[in-house]
DNA sequence: TACTGGCACTCCGTACTTCCGAGTGCCAAG
DNA sequence: CTTGGCACTCGGAAGTACGGAGTGCCAGTA
């Protein structure tokens, strides 16, 4: 169907869209890449591409663009991961490097990411589902109010606020602390329903209203709350490009975190770097953008994805290269925390 | 100087400029308010306003718009804070109502500000300076390395990693954390590097390292560390204005956490709603812009900023009343926690 | 002195027209 | 299958015309 030279034409266009942003014709083709052949040969090849789907006019009598269905050939079979320079690298590594707790490796990732590519980043907290708990503790912050803090073995640290009907002594807080920590420690969260369910009965009848309180609070926030933290940055790089659709579509999108789960968390392989391109968006807003995705994690295991949105006219060979360095070097540093 | 109509005149252009986005001119402000003068009247009194700064005409022949020192005047003398409905104030009460975590009180307000006001607000957090240890936690999460979780009276939970040279006994970990807990309890912050200056000594030698390195993390995390995380929401409300600076510029500023600091942190009044207009701003970017902010705290304790970023262009009265609502209730829910 | 009606003038924005050139599709010849 | 040639299309830039909103100024009036 479609000959090495017809396929060199079309890899040929998506480069020169991406780095000029303006269609490209016959002539400019044969000029810019030296194909051996003239520039009727090329416009009868593109009259095929166009009629294949794989590239379009934006109006008669203008030079071609790649369609959605387009970069997904090019991305697919006819560009290939472009590494990151040695200095990048190093960037990353210093960078990241620094980084205190959880919340700084994440933010310095989201940041880090968007500079690297010039485009909107994307940063997944790590996922609880696959965490155990470390340690539980119970603090009484007022009268009425105790604080409620689960540490997870990823470095994550959830907290809630519990009310309780009245004052509570400290020896029921400590009671009930060291019985949860008993039962609790090194427990994967999915089987923290079950490690809990027959401690009301070890508690003394007083203290009944308030286990029930705080097993409430940390059954909802560790097991029923399957979302996940989203952060993105870099949205001022948005600015510049013209989309098809509203840019203010583009940023709803991005503020919406149900949104941005979707974006990251459909595909499952873990250290493979996945593309989303245009249509392909499950989002109505995120039509005319493109995702470039990856999952990381420690060692085999995925602990949560991050990825870059961009306009479908993105170069994908960087941007999957620095998509993939990133998402690995992230896992370097988790793996060692 | 300016006699009352002429003052009258200015508030006529300022609420028709905001609610058109059209210059106006001396026909349409005596159709749509009832002076009691002519066009021509109305006529010398702008090119009076034009003569002092207060407003100017983008091009002869054209109605006004007001300047920055146009509503400077405007919000200082012109206009009155104006108070939400009451079906606001019933939506601000429920959706804070029921925020679980520091966090997220603070995740809501955001958003809260953002969709009341159709502009981009920004939240800080509350302030480390004031608060107190409430309770110190140290966790080992790996071979060689320790989480400390430092929980303040305000809800605001600390965590930093420690790296220690080689593997620690859970005995000496339980030592330590007794330790810090007798000497910090209800300590100030402020008073920190005063209260564990002895500790050391009163550590066996084994476990001077150990102490070493948790302390200097503990000191660095609380004290040292006087940036202030800020959040911010509703960038997509940008989009649909035209700045005379470039989206970009704008964009730029709000991902710098110096820059937002700025914005909010200069003013020092406690509940008072400060305004800051256009060329007002310190930052270069946001020059075209205008920030509407307020403290918020418990009690008379003021705990940190939050604010609205927009146009010049913006309903003053309107914005204001917003944010300083927003500001109070989030006073409340905090002082209950 | 302050206000008003009238009038000439300015200039932005819109609409209409023209024109150039890049790019295309097609065809007949190599 | 490739190539040079050619007629055709159409978008974007540049130029022109025009209406209308708005202004400044002035002389007249209460």
């Amino acid at each position: 169907m479609l000959d090495d030279r017809k396929l060199a034409v079309l890899r040929a266009i998506v480069e020169d869209y991406v780095s000029t942003n303006e269609p490209v014709g016959s002539k400019a083709l044969v000029d810019r890449h030296n194909l051996g052949v003239s520039s009727a040969t090329i416009r009868n090849d593109m009259a095929v591409l166009e009629e294949q789907g794989y590239i379009t006019q934006p109006h008669t009598s203008a030079g071609r663009v790649p369609t959605d269905k387009g970069y997904r050939l090019f991305v697919d079979r006819l560009s290939q991961i472009k590494p990151l320079s040695s200095a990048e690298r190093r960037a990353i590594e210093t960078f990241l490097g620094g980084a205190y707790d959880l919340d700084d490796v994440v933010g310095r990732t989201v940041r880090l990411l968007a500079q690297l590519t010039r485009q909107v980043a994307v940063v997944q907290y790590p996922s609880l589902t696959r965490s155990t708990v470390r340690h539980v503790e119970i603090v009484p912050v007022a009268a009425h109010r105790l604080l409620l803090v689960v540490i997870l073995n990823t470095g994550r640290v959830e907290q809630r606020l519990i009310e309780t009907l009245g004052p509570v002594s400290e020896e029921s807080i400590g009671h009930l602390r060291a019985l949860l920590n008993t039962c609790l420690d090194g427990c994967g969260l999915g089987e923290v329903p079950l490690a809990v369910a027959d401690l009301p009965e070890k508690i003394g009848a007083d203290d009944r209203p308030l286990a029930g309180a705080v097993l409430s609070v940390l059954l909802e926030s560790l097991v029923d709350r399957h979302e996940e933290k989203i952060v993105f940055a870099g949205a001022a790089n948005l600015a510049h490009v013209d989309f098809s659709q509203s840019l203010r579509d583009v940023l709803e999108a991005l503020e919406e975190q149900v949104v941005l789960m979707r974006l990251l968390g459909e595909t499952g392989d873990s250290s493979t770097v996945t593309v989303r391109i245009g249509t392909e968006n499950p989002d109505e807003g995120l039509r005319s953008t493109s995702v470039v995705a990856a999952g990381y994690g420690t060692g085999d295991m995925t602990l949560a994805r991050l990825g870059v949105l961009g306009p479908t006219r993105m170069d994908y060979p960087s941007t999957m290269g620095a998509v993939r360095a990133v998402a690995r070097y992230v896992g370097q540093i988790l793996a060692g925390s």
